[in-house]
DNA sequence: ACCGGCTCCTGAAGGC
DNA sequence: TGCCTTCAGGAGCCGG
C-alpha cells in the first residue's frame, strides 16, 4: 500500500521523464476511481505540457500552465512507464501519452486494482484545491516538530495511533509508519494523544522523521523500475519491527507482539517496550 | 470542535 | 482441491 515514502519514491520516478513532456493524449478506460476522472480531461490535458511534478501529503501534483493534475494512489494504485501500444492489462485504468523532451514518445500507465486512488484536475493554485487545503505540514519539514505535534494533541483525547493519521495535524503518516514511530518512541498506540508530554511529542516527531527518511531512502534503489517496461514501480519491503508481525518476537526484547483494532485498523505494539 | 463509524473495491487468506 | 466468506486498508464524509 502506498504510504509517503513510496508516493515520494514515485514522484522521483515519474519526474525526470514527465517534467515538459508533452501531453498526445489521455486514455481513461475506466473513470470509476474513488471520485469519478473528470469526463473532460482529455480534453482538458492534450496538447498541453508539463511544468513541475511535485508532492503533497500523498498527492502527486503535476502542473501545467493552466492548472494541476492531482493523482492519489490510494491503496493499490501505481504508475510506470511502458511502451506506446503496449496493450493494457486488468486495472490498467489510465494512460498519458507523452512526448518527453528530447526523447521517444512514451506511455504513463496507471493501475488500481482496488480503484481506491484518485485522477482530479484542478484549475486553479493546487493548495486551494479543498482536498489539498486543510492539510497539516509535511512530516518531513521544519515546520513539523516535537513542539508541533506537542501544540495540536492537547485538546485530542483519541488514541495518539489515531491522531497522526489524522492528516489535519501531519500528513503522509500511514497505518504501517505510525504503528513503526510509536514503538521506535517506545509508546502505546492507545495513549490519548493529550497525554504525551513535551519530551514524547519530541522523541515521536524524531522517531517518525526517521522512519519516514529511511524508507524514502531505501525507495531510491527501487527507482530504476520506472525507466522499462518492467514490473511494479516503487515498492519495497523493509524490515518492520511491529507492523504486521502479531504473535511474533519483538526485535527488542522478545516479548510478544500484540495487535489490536483502533478505529478499523489494525495495530501493533510491544507490550514491554511500548509499556503504555 | 471532536470523534466514531461507514464507504468505495478487489486480492488474499482462511475455513470447511 | 475448490468454493465461499471474511477481511484489510487511505482517507473523505457524515451523523451524533
Amino acid at each position: 500500500m502506498p504510504e509517503l515514502p513510496e508516493v515520494e519514491t514515485t514522484k522521483r520516478g515519474v519526474s525526470p521523464t514527465l517534467t515538459r513532456a508533452r501531453v498526445d493524449a489521455v486514455t481513461v478506460r475506466c473513470a470509476a476511481l474513488r471520485w469519478p476522472v473528470p469526463p473532460e480531461l482529455a480534453a482538458t490535458l492534450e496538447g498541453a505540457t508539463v511544468l513541475s511534478v511535485t508532492r503533497r501529503a500523498k498527492y502527486l501534483l503535476i502542473g501545467f500552465a493552466h492548472g494541476t493534475l492531482i493523482v492519489h494512489l490510494g491503496m493499490s494504485g501505481s504508475l510506470r512507464f511502458v511502451p506506446p501500444d503496449t496493450p493494457p492489462e486488468k486495472h490498467d485504468h489510465v494512460d498519458l501519452v507523452l512526448s518527453p523532451e528530447g526523447a521517444m514518445p512514451t506511455v504513463l500507465r496507471y493501475r488500481d486494482p482496488r480503484r481506491f486512488g484518485a485522477w482530479l484536475w484542478h484549475a486553479g493554485a493546487p493548495e486551494h484545491h479543498p482536498l489539498l487545503a486543510r492539510l497539516g505540514p509535511e512530516p518531513l519539514s521544519d515546520a513539523f516538530g516535537g513542539e508541533h505535534l506537542y501544540r495540536v494533541t492537547r485538546n485530542k483525547s483519541v488514541a495518539i495511533k489515531q491522531a497522526l493519521m489524522d492528516n489535519a495535524l501531519v500528513v503522509g503518516v500511514g497505518n504501517i509508519y505510525a504503528n513503526e514511530a510509536l514503538f521506535h518512541a517506545g509508546i502505546r498506540p492507545t495513549r490519548p494523544a493529550k497525554r504525551l508530554t513535551r519530551g514524547d511529542c519530541a522523541r515521536l516527531a524524531e522517531t517518525i522523521k526517521a522512519v519516514l527518511a529511511r524508507a524514502i531512502e531505501a525507495g531510491g534503489s527501487s527507482l530504476r523500475d520506472f525507466v522499462g517496461a518492467g514490473g511494479e514501480p516503487g515498492y519495497f519491503q523493509q524490515t518492520y519491527y511491529v507492523y504486521g508481525r502479531a504473535g511474533e518476537a519483538c526485535r527488542h526484547c522478545g516479548a510478544t507482539i500484540v495487535a489490536i483494532r483502533q478505529g478499523q485498523r489494525s495495530s501493533y505494539y510491544c507490550p514491554h517496550c511500548q509499556p503504555c
